[in-house]
DNA sequence: TTAGTGTCGAATGTCGACATTCGACACTGG
DNA sequence: CCAGTGTCGAATGTCGACATTCGACACTAA
């Protein structure tokens, strides 16, 4: 086989793991690679024409993003998450963003942010399209969180979205949801330009919240018509 | 130099890379390495007697915990946080915990854990002693992180534990803050048995938020005794 | 003296190979 | 026919060496 030519060789910027884990992180967001496959070590290497060493570092930074999980001695799999596991990171993400936006509020109080009008707008463009809307939605709270002024906030809702960005997809699936998403966003949005933390923080967990429900139910839905109970097909790809 | 044995071989239940994490954890914890320290690799592979590749894993399970800063070309150094850093870290402990707190008192409704219970007593019976209070502190938003029921909130709890524990330390040392410290955390119990949850995740907010004041004041003091400007002081060992 | 530049050394990044461990399949015994 | 066991293969874990890059020091010129 030979190397797929994935990662330039020309492009410093960056590190080659780095390089190599966007690369799995996108086939895997883009569900070229499924949830519970397995990662071979070997194979991955050598599509990629590079030695184990910086693929190995790469499947250590998307175990981090929770992308990957990796277990001693049997390698790593797409991360497959039971619907139980799915609530529990959409809880964590809700009250990250909820400081995040309670941050923002204190510091935007007056006008909004060029960045952040433009999420906004990005969100009322795309109410139509699930797609579409679902990026607007996960870019918003990224713009939200850098906005926040703590880096590492930003990095972990940075995180969580490429984690459970498939998820989040399926609660937006519907126009009705998606209309009642926006709605939640225009108050959050005028929370924030009237500097009323405590309001904020309460609207950004409720969205979060209203997400994890409507995804929740979606994987209910799916796994009902699918016939199979995932939370006990977690074995074998 | 010959190996230290800290490795042992016959040690079967967990990988080598994770064993050679909680080993440089425990240093770093116990002030073996100092903040900002370089961590060379092959001077710490050669001290335990093991190759560059599972030392290097380790040093990247050490990122994830935020307990070692890598630079790309530049090697790893135990993590200095200015305070602004230590400040952002607080605040995001403090809506974990706060979590935590929430679905706990969901949870233990009427009735406390065997384990929590014993968290409150080590708690009582440490209040004169500055390092064992701060340390049962610790271990009581562990042990509430776990009874929360929810794994991954437990692991990153856990996290910022070890990464910010020499900073909630200095926010503990006196008596009276130990005093109050205990009263709320009293208080947060008797929020658990009566499971009311909007007082529990507040009351753990707040402490947290006391210990991060506390922690932030001492700092300053200690920089000024010191006569240093630590956030400006971030390079070279 | 100082700014700039070049070289040197050391540390990290990458590689290929070997060692070890786990899973699967087949075989044997009951 | 089924349970148990042994062997085999493949994948991960570890290692030592080479390649590359960054920082430091010394040298030169203005």
């Amino acid at each position: 086989m030979r190397p797929v030519p994935v990662v330039m060789a020309t492009e410093l910027h960056r590190t080659l793991p780095s390089q190599v884990a966007d690369w799995i992180a996108t086939g895997i967001v883009e569900e070229r690679f499924a949830p519970g496959e397995r990662l071979n070590e070997k194979v991955l290497a050598e599509m990629l024409g590079i030695s184990r060493s910086p693929l190995r570092e790469a499947l250590r930074i998307l175990a981090t993003r929770g992308m990957v999980t990796i277990t001693p001695q049997r390698g790593a799999r797409v991360t497959l998450l039971s619907g139980e596991e799915v609530v529990q990171l959409f809880d964590i993400r809700a009250v990250l963003v909820g400081l995040a936006a309670r941050e923002v509020a204190a510091r935007c109080k007056g006008s909004l942010t060029a960045s952040l009008a433009g999420a906004l707008a990005a969100l009322e463009a795309s109410v139509a399209d699930p797609d579409g809307y679902a990026r607007a939605s996960a870019a918003t709270a990224l713009e939200i969180a850098q906005a926040s002024g703590n880096p590492r906030l930003a990095e972990m809702i940075g995180s969580f979205a490429m984690a459970i960005g498939r998820y989040a997809r399926l609660g937006l699936a519907t126009q009705a949801r998606r209309n009642r998403s926006l709605r939640t966003w225009r108050t959050l949005f005028a929370a924030f330009v009237e500097g009323d933390a405590d309001t904020a923080e309460m609207l950004q967990r409720q969205l979060a919240a209203e997400n994890r429900d409507a995804a929740l139910q979606a994987i209910a839905t799916r796994n009902a018509e699918t016939g199979k109970t995932p939370d006990k097909a977690r074995r074998r790809a």
